[in-house]
Formats: C-alpha cells, sequence, structure tokens
RNA sequence: GCCGAAGUGGCGGAAUGGCAGACGCGGCGGUCUCAAAAACCGUUGGGGGGCAACCCCCGUGCGGGUUCGACCCCCGCCUUCGGCACCA
C-alpha cells in the first residue's frame, strides 16, 4: 500500500528502506555482527520460508480450506482490516462483504496445549497472560442434536442427519430449548424453509457487513431469526427450534450453540426477546420452583434432569459426557479460542507459496531443488480483482513436477508472519546455501536468551514464533522448546501525533535530524533517559539539550580537572569514593532490569557532584580517578564514542569496550550516618542525623529532646514506636 | 465489547509499603555581552503565615477500604494507550 501510494514498485522501495536503515543503525553506533544480516525478501532467505511452508505441508500442518476475507466489490480487490472503515472500503466508499475462497492455513492448533503452557518462560507476566487468554483453552463437550430431517450442509456430498454444538456446561443439557447456529454455518441454507427464507437471507447479508468485535460485544442487543428446523436433544426428546445469531462465531468450538437459558445470561436475554422457553434444570440451594428472574449460573443441584436428578452440577459436568459418550451422542471436548492460521494473500508483495495445482496429481510441492519460486518484478501489483501473479502467464503456467502435463502455480503469497517467524533461527547461519539451519550452529546459538519487542507482538508474532520453534524441534532442527528463553516487551516511541509510528499512517520521524545536530551519544543517551523502556510514549526532543550538557560537563571533567592532592582520608575524598560505588551498585541494578533512564539520572548526579568538588578547587588524586574511572565504564553502554575518548584521554589503552563491568566495593556502600525523618502520628515534623546502626531507644531519646518534637509530645502518651533503622521514626500518639 | 497495561508539577519522569516530585526540560531571577544567542549560577508543586531562621494546610485520575504509615496493597469507577487473527 505504502508503495502503490508512492508510485514505486514495493522491491525498489523496500530496497531504498534497507540502505537507509541500515545507515540509520550504523549512525546511532549499534553493534551487530553484519555478517549475519538477513532480508526475508531476498531470494536467498525466501527460498527457505517457501522450504519451511513445504515442512509443514508434508508434516501434515498446511491444509487448504475456504475462508472468508473482506472483499471491496467495487476496488475487486481483498482488503486488510484496516482499510475497511465502518465496514466501508477507505478508497471507494463502497460496502465491503466478505468473500469465501480456499486458501491456506497452518495448524497452531496442533500445538495449542503446549503454547498455552507458557508458566516457566522468563517473560513479563501480563504478556504471557495475554497469550493464554488468546489461546484461550475451555472444557466441555461436544453433543449431537439429531435433525428432524437430513440436511446437506454447503460443499459437503453426502446429507447429515445431525447438529453437533460445543457447550462448556453438559450438566444443563436437559434445559435446552433452542440451538442458535452462525450465520455462515454451512447448514444454515439447507434448514431454512420456504417461510423463513427472505428473513434467514437479509440477516445472514446483514451478518456479513459487522466486524467480529462488533458481534463479540457484550453490550449489543442480541438479534437472531428462525431458520423454520428444528432439531431433538436426545436426552429428553424435546424438540428443539434451529435459530441463527450473529453471536455466534463459524470460527469458535462447532460453530454451534445449544441454548439455555435458565442458566446462561445471553441466553436468558435472546429467551426474553423472543418468547422462547425457559426450562431450569439447576436448582439454586433456595429455589422455590417459582420461574427465574435472570439466569442462574452458580453451582446447584439437578432437576428435571431424568436419570441425573439431585446430582450437584459440579459431578454432572464430567457424568453427563461420559453417559453421551456411552451412548455415542458426544463426548467430553476442549476447545481452544486459537483458530488456525491463514497464511494465503491475495497479495504480489511476499514470498510465493511454493504450491504447484495439476489435474491429475492435484497439490504438488514445487521440487525442492527448484526453489526459490522467484517473485516476478515485472508485474502488474495494483488492484486488479485477481491475485497479482495470477496475470503472469509466464509465472502462472509450469508442468507438473509429477506427471509434466501443463499445470498452475498457487497465485497467493505468505502473510509475512512467516517471514518474521523464523528469522531469529537464520542469524546463526545465515549464510548456509543448503539448508535453512545446520544443526551445529542451532545447538550453538539457540535459543535466543534475550529477545526484545514491542508488546503488541504479544498474541501474534510472539506466538507464531514458538509455533514455528515447536515445529523446528520436531523436525529435529533445533534444541530446547522455546525460542525466546527470555522476553523483555519495550515500550513504543510514538510519533509526534501520540499513535503507533507506522508506514502506513505516515508519522515515521527519522532519527537522522537529531544524530546530524547533537551526535549519536547524545541522542542515544537521550532516547534512553526520555523513560521506562517498557513504557514508551511520544516521539519528542524538547529535552535532548539537556543530555547534550551532561556530556559537554563530563568532558570539562577530564579537560580541566581540579588540582590532585594526596588526602584519601579527607571526609571529601570518603564522600566521593562512597557516591561513585552508590551509583555503580544502582547502575548495575537498574541495568539488569533495563532501567536506562535511572541509570543516566544516576550518572547525571555523580557528574555533578564531581563539578562540585572540581569547582571547589582541589581533590584528593585517587578518589577524583577512581570516580572517573568508575563513571566513564558506566557510560560505556550508553555513550560508547565519548566514553572511549575520556577512556584514553585519563591514561588508558584500547578499549573501554573491553573493560570488565565493574564491582562496587561493599565498605564503601554503607553510610556512617543517616539522616531519618521524625514522624508525629505518621507525619513528618523533624529530621534526625544518627549513626546507620543506631539503636531504637537511642533515637526515640534523641527525637524526643527534639524542641519541636518536645513540643508535639507534650501532655501526650506515645501508643506505639515504629522504628525502621535508616528509614524512619514515627511516634504514634495516643 | 473482550484481553492486557498506564494515569504523579507547565512537560518527560523518580520514589513499588517509610521524607512525594530524584534527574532533566521549560519558566523566573542573575552573571557574561553594546545587544542577543550559547554557556554558567540561583530558584521553581499549590495555598497560607512570619522581619527572619522557619512554620502550617492541601496535593500522586475519581470514590471507598486495609495499615502506625498508601503513588505503591484491596474493592468499585473514569480516562488514555496496545492487541483483537489481512498494519506488522
Amino acid at each position: 500500500n505504502a508503495a502503490i501510494r508512492g508510485g514505486l514498485h514495493p522491491k525498489d522501495w523496500t530496497d531504498a528502506n534497507i540502505v537507509r536503515m541500515r545507515g540509520q543503525l550504523k549512525s546511532m553506533g549499534a553493534m551487530f555482527d553484519w555478517t549475519r544480516e538477513v532480508d526475508t525478501s531476498s531470494p536467498e532467505y525466501f527460498r527457505w520460508t517457501q522450504w519451511w511452508f513445504q515442512q509443514l505441508f508434508k508434516m501434515g500442518l498446511a491444509y487448504r480450506a475456504a475462508a472468508a476475507a473482506n472483499w471491496c466489490p467495487s476496488c475487486q480487490t481483498v482488503l486488510a482490516n484496516e482499510q475497511v472503515v465502518n465496514g466501508t472500503c477507505e478508497r471507494c466508499d463502497s460496502l465491503v462483504v466478505q468473500r469465501y475462497m480456499e486458501q491456506w492455513f497452518l495448524k497452531t492448533t496442533a500445538y495449542a496445549e503446549e503454547l498455552l503452557h507458557n508458566e516457566d518462560l522468563d517473560w513479563p507476566e501480563h504478556v504471557k497472560t495475554m497469550q493464554r487468554n488468546w489461546i484461550g483453552r475451555s472444557e466441555g463437550a461436544e453433543v449431537s442434536f439429531a435433525l428432524e430431517s437430513p440436511a446437506t450442509a454447503e460443499g459437503a456430498s453426502e446429507p447429515t442427519d445431525e447438529v453437533r454444538v460445543f457447550t462448556t456446561r453438559p450438566d444443563t443439557l436437559h434445559g435446552v430449548t433452542f440451538m442458535v447456529l452462525a450465520p455462515e454455518h454451512p447448514l444454515v441454507r439447507a434448514l431454512t424453509s420456504g417461510a423463513q427464507r427472505a428473513a434467514v437471507e437479509a440477516y445472514v447479508d446483514a451478518a456479513s457487513h459487522a466486524t467480529e468485535i462488533e458481534r463479540q460485544s457484550t453490550e449489543r442487543e442480541k438479534t437472531g431469526v428462525f431458520t423454520g428446523s428444528y432439531c431433538v436433544n436426545r436426552l429428553t426428546g424435546r424438540r428443539v427450534p434451529i435459530w441463527i445469531a450473529d453471536y455466534v462465531l463459524a470460527t469458535y468450538g462447532t460453530g454451534a450453540v445449544m441454548a439455555v437459558p435458565a442458566h446462561d445470561a445471553r441466553d436468558f436475554e435472546f429467551a426474553g426477546k423472543y418468547g422462547l422457553d425457559i426450562e431450569v434444570v439447576i436448582a439454586p440451594a433456595d429455589w422455590d420452583g417459582q420461574p427465574l428472574a435472570a439466569a442462574y449460573t452458580e453451582p446447584g443441584t439437578l432437576v428435571h434432569s431424568g436419570r441425573f436428578d439431585g446430582m450437584p452440577s459440579t459431578e454432572a459436568k464430567a457424568a453427563i459426557p461420559r453417559y453421551l459418550e456411552d451412548q455415542g451422542w458426544g463426548k467430553a471436548s476442549i476447545v481452544y479460542r486459537l483458530r488456525d492460521w491463514l497464511v494465503s494473500r491475495q497479495r504480489y508483495w511476499g514470498a510465493p507459496i511454493p504450491m504447484i495445482y495439476c489435474e491429475t496429481d492435484g497439490i504438488v510441492p514445487v521440487p525442492e531443488d527448484q526453489l526459490p519460486v522467484m517473485l516476478p518484478y515485472d508485474v502488474e501489483f495494483k488492484p486488479t480483482g485477481e491475485s497479482p501473479l495470477a496475470r503472469s502467464e509466464d509465472f502462472v503456467n509450469v508442468a507438473c513436477p509429477t506427471c509434466g502435463k501443463p499445470a498452475h502455480r498457487e497465485t497467493d503469497t505468505m502473510d509475512t508472519f512467516m517471514c518474521s517467524s523464523w528469522y531469529f533461527m537464520r542469524y546463526p547461519d545465515a549464510r548456509n546455501a543448503s539448508m535453512p539451519l545446520s544443526r551445529e550452529a542451532a545447538e550453538a546459538w539457540l535459543p535466543v536468551s534475550q529477545y526484545t519487542g514491542g508488546a503488541e507482538h504479544a498474541t501474534m508474532h510472539l506466538l507464531y514464533a514458538r509455533f514455528f520453534y515447536k515445529v523446528a524441534r520436531d523436525a529435529g532442527l533445533v534444541p530446547g522448546d522455546e525460542p525466546f528463553t527470555r522476553y523483555f516487551a519495550q515500550g513504543q516511541i510514538l510519533g509526534p501525533d501520540g499513535r503507533r509510528m507506522s508506514k502506513s499512517r505516515g508519522n515515521v520521524v527519522a532519527p537522522d535530524g537529531q544524530v546530524e545536530r547533537w551526535g549519536t551519544d547524545t541522542f542515544r543517551a537521550y532516547l534512553m533517559f526520555l523513560g521506562p523502556w517498557e513504557q514508551g510514549g511520544p516521539y519528542d526532543v524538547d529535552g535532548i539539550v539537556g543530555v547534550w550538557r551532561w556530556l559537554s560537563r563530563v568532558w570539562s571533567l577530564v579537560t580541566e580537572p581540579p588540582t590532585l592532592v594526596d588526602a584519601p582520608d579527607s571526609t571529601e575524598a570518603r564522600e566521593l569514593r562512597g557516591l561513585a560505588h552508590r551509583t555503580l551498585a544502582k547502575a548495575t541494578e537498574d541495568l539488569e532490569r533495563y532501567r536506562m533512564n535511572t541509570v543516566i539520572s544516576g550518572l547525571m548526579e555523580l557528574t555533578n557532584a564531581l563539578q562540585r568538588t572540581r569547582d571547589a578547587g582541589a581533590a584528593d588524586r585517587a578518589a577524583w580517578n577512581e570516580a572517573i574511572e568508575l563513571l566513564t565504564l558506566m557510560m560505556a553502554p550508553e555513550c560508547p564514542h565519548l566514553a572511549e575518548e575520556v577512556w584514553e584521554r585519563t591514561g588508558h589503552g584500547y578499549s573501554v569496550h573491553q573493560q570488565a563491568w565493574p564491582t562496587p566495593d561493599p565498605a564503601l556502600l554503607r553510610r556512617e550516618t543517616v539522616e531519618i525523618p521524625v514522624q508525629v502520628d505518621g507525619k513528618v515534623r523533624e529530621r534526625l542525623v544518627v549513626g546507620a546502626e543506631a539503636s531504637e531507644a537511642e533515637v526515640r531519646a534523641q527525637a524526643e529532646a527534639m524542641p519541636r518534637v518536645a513540643e508535639l509530645l507534650a501532655g501526650r502518651e506515645v501508643a506505639r514506636v515504629v522504628y525502621v533503622p535508616g528509614r524512619l521514626l514515627n511516634l504514634v500518639l495516643r
């Protein structure tokens, strides 16, 4: 889309961006091993993305199925969700419809259970929670309801005599009074009676214009239409009307739900609105046999449930599915909210899907020695009504690898998430021309010990990458089970408009201007100083001059030092060394937690103290040199260029970046005296300087001797004394 | 709507049960300068009192709670941001 807007070919635009961003990364002093650079849009890389696709196909993890895509009838093209605005096309305002076509899926659900278990990963808890909720495991039962007369589902050849539903409440099965299918359910057309046809078709059409987010809104009023057909609850023999409603999604469970209005709030509301029966089957403890005023969703005792009467509902959740299984009417079942991954894109700019369709041999992978399937450069990539590659006859027409007869290539390309799901597995062996990576390289480097990326990737990229890694493991390519043992979710620097910087929004601000004006070290340190790394915020360079001033002060300390004398036991010398080591202790701790902003502020404080010492005229030689040396070492990660220069000027050899991170001296961390607040009834009234190890009695006596404290205590009785050594004293009055 | 996160001076933020506002920007006052910029020094949450050293009250989105003590923990709300499967 950016290329179309800019009137450029996507490849030229991408290549230009790569050159530019490579330069930006280097200008910012980012240190990478460039021999391992990977470009996911290069044939050397996407050859292996295609190899992965075939690997998944051979492992039975890739399959074709019909799936909906947003379709603009006027532009004749598939739209991304982002391009659909209020149900209409962002380009031409036409009403967007759902168009069904055969597309490729990857079986992410095959790994749902394993992906759910992320508790041992050293990742932020909120990201792990989001993933678990996204995968959304639900335990329940799949239950078969008998159709009154057989019906043929869309796309099926044989009629069926049942509708299957998934429910998390099998204990309420005897209270089913209606059934609801998703409007897209394949049986809808067959089950619709003549009298209901117009209403059902209108409803299905309306539902195709609503987004999934709208349909799942719990505030939106539930609507639905009766199909005119019935099915039978095998357990009770009850005749159950079949409805359709858009709050039921075709993509979850079986795309059909049984409705128990007495024990589900949504069903209760729906039954009330359409005058459907409400049958109580779980009795609350104090139930008087009267109709319920609202759905009762808590545990209780089964009633009107035949052989299960009197059973606690918690027990019935297991007993009823067991019974269903014995009868052949259903079974206990677990479903996941997670869906299989649709990877087909009807777009030009992507890795071609390396498959061939032959009338005789069906779906045939392109032979491995013919990979990569190249993406032709000279193709009309603007929207035309079909996949752009389908218009290139040279691309489409191919001999079947099996029988040699004319066949045609798949013309869809892969979701770019495919390319980004395994790139980190390529870094260990980026130039390997015979396989995606060797086992030796994988053993040496994987899994990734520290991964970093925005939390916006929590449920998609990070989950796809975990899926890919497990597939790679099962293919014997990589060690371990997880790609990223440790992960840090950085915040995002937003555009000046406060929204995410994005090529499609056009609000991207490049760092070049600031690097040019202030230099790399100032810009780097400023980015770190802006705020907590996991937080992010709007891009705003107003404060950058403060970092520039700081670095200028550091420079002046080195070029214009004080007169150095030998006075190692002076108070000033001891205080300077103590401050330097306390700063080091804090920086060490902060760096481990990636709190770069407080590392910088600590270094600024140390610099300010050094400047005060310098301005006083003279300093102890050893203490001064030690403080400057520690400051330089602590600055090396943030301001690598200035740190190197200072390192050399203070008489050290090359290089500061080859020094070990220093260790604080514990003896210097202890303060001899501390100032603690004296509180009376929780309010600070005085401050007291005491020895760090002073006892409660000692401190209390000193505090009570202070005139203001004595005044506040006059005539009152101290009921309680709270003393936290080194922190505070609190005198609580009666 | 659902899932996740965040709300602190004019601004970015610090403090994760113990002195709210470290560090920095900006503002104000000053030094230097013919002047301006830059640089440097001082000052800076709001309100009130005192000639003054200082003192008092209020204050971390809103309402409640726990605690000697709450920005921090608990309950309920509000707002903003991220994600919601074709932006990546």
